[in-house]
DNA sequence: ATTAATCTTGACCGTTCGGTCAGGTTTATT
DNA sequence: AATAAACCTGACCGAACGGTCAAGATTAAT
């Protein structure tokens, strides 16, 4: 049962115009109007592909969780945690430079206590989770990286990479209104895996 | 020209309402109704106060910026690096701890874009953030710490630090559903502690 | 005790919100 | 060519929004 044609295209430029709206303006600040207008659809017609609002919504949250886990995948390519850590941590870097919109339509939704996303959290990405911190204490036991709560470590690789991607107006402001330029992006980019790496006790 | 005593105590009461109601439903999320029957008031009464729900929350975030610099000068009480930074990590933790509410909304107003705050992010926290990196240009040049760009090293301790407030939610999600204990908690922050300063080369 | 200032409040207003719907148009099927 | 299915959309709806206001109640100043 394959879709039509337009109502492919007509989903995707609805999609990708509500990942626009509820970025800048959030849940409740995002209308139905605005994201037709961004869309250039009537609104009515909005209403047609997506009954309601939050039905939108949890399609825009469904999309970002999808990438979210396939950019989490990064790191069980590598055997050891140098490079499994830098591939993930440099892949989370990556996604807040490339999709800063999605990183932040995901901490709204966060912040606002998830009132949507709250299963997937518990069970898809608990377990996700619970995987990767066996891989950790694998490498603590056999020496390679320092005893720590791998948990945290996960925290903290979180907060910092998305951090470029949630606070980017913060970071602007601070760095004379200029958006981080691609050089000074790489340099953070470095100095975070760098920084955490040997935080951990897995350089030098 | 002091203020009776009855506009003081209305005064906190709605402010204080209003930080939660803002904290927990955003600025678009947030009604002056809902404000209002969480500070016990009729609607009507908040605007006798607070003239707009701009005007309300343009006064809640003055009271964050001013506690988030106050705990800001923690970083100049020590000499050392460890123990400036320790202590400004130690503090920022502890206000992510205490006083989540407070740092969701200042992370929601710079997913927005921070159009009120702005001109205080570009003026005082710009300034703020110069004296420090001075003080951390200069423990590199005495050699005290690995040689590093200090204003990322300042957005990853932000990072970190505040995660623990804005993603709470994310964090009891996967920690069965229970919020850290106060022993997990000190457990993150020691380890946070450790992480940073072992990874720019202040400790061992 | 009287007056002035401050505080309180239910009722109300214009606007915008998400959502509906009838009826027309286009596309696919036979 | 005819029929059915899918798509489109202007006009409309009730609800909720931020904000106003006039009239009464309370407090402070004299």
């Amino acid at each position: 049962m394959r879709k039509n044609q337009i109502r492919i295209n007509n989903e995707r430029r609805i999609l990708a115009a509500a990942v626009k709206i509820f970025a800048g303006y959030g849940y409740q600040g995002a209308t139905m109007r605005k994201i037709a207008e961004e869309a250039g659809l009537p609104k009515a017609n909005l209403h047609y592909y997506f009954q309601t609002k939050e039905q939108l919504y949890r399609q825009v949250l469904d999309g970002i969780f999808k990438d979210w886990l396939a950019a989490a995948n990064t790191f069980d390519e590598c055997e050891e945690p140098v490079e499994a850590l830098r591939g993930y941590i440099e892949t989370k870097m990556d996604l807040s430079r490339k999709r800063p919109l999605e990183s932040r339509i995901w901490a709204e939704e966060i912040l606002r206590d998830a009132p949507l996303i709250q299963d997937q959290l518990e069970q898809t990405l608990a377990a996700w989770l619970d995987t990767r911190v066996k891989r950790i204490t694998d490498w603590i036991n056999t020496g390679t990286i320092q005893a720590l709560n791998p948990r945290i470590l996960m925290f903290m690789i979180w907060a910092v990479t998305q951090h470029f991607a949630d606070f980017e107006s913060q970071i602007r402001a601070l760095n004379q209104q200029q958006n981080l330029s691609d050089e000074q992006f790489a340099e953070a980019k470095t100095q975070v895996v760098q920084t955490i790496l040997k935080g951990i006790g897995a350089l030098d």
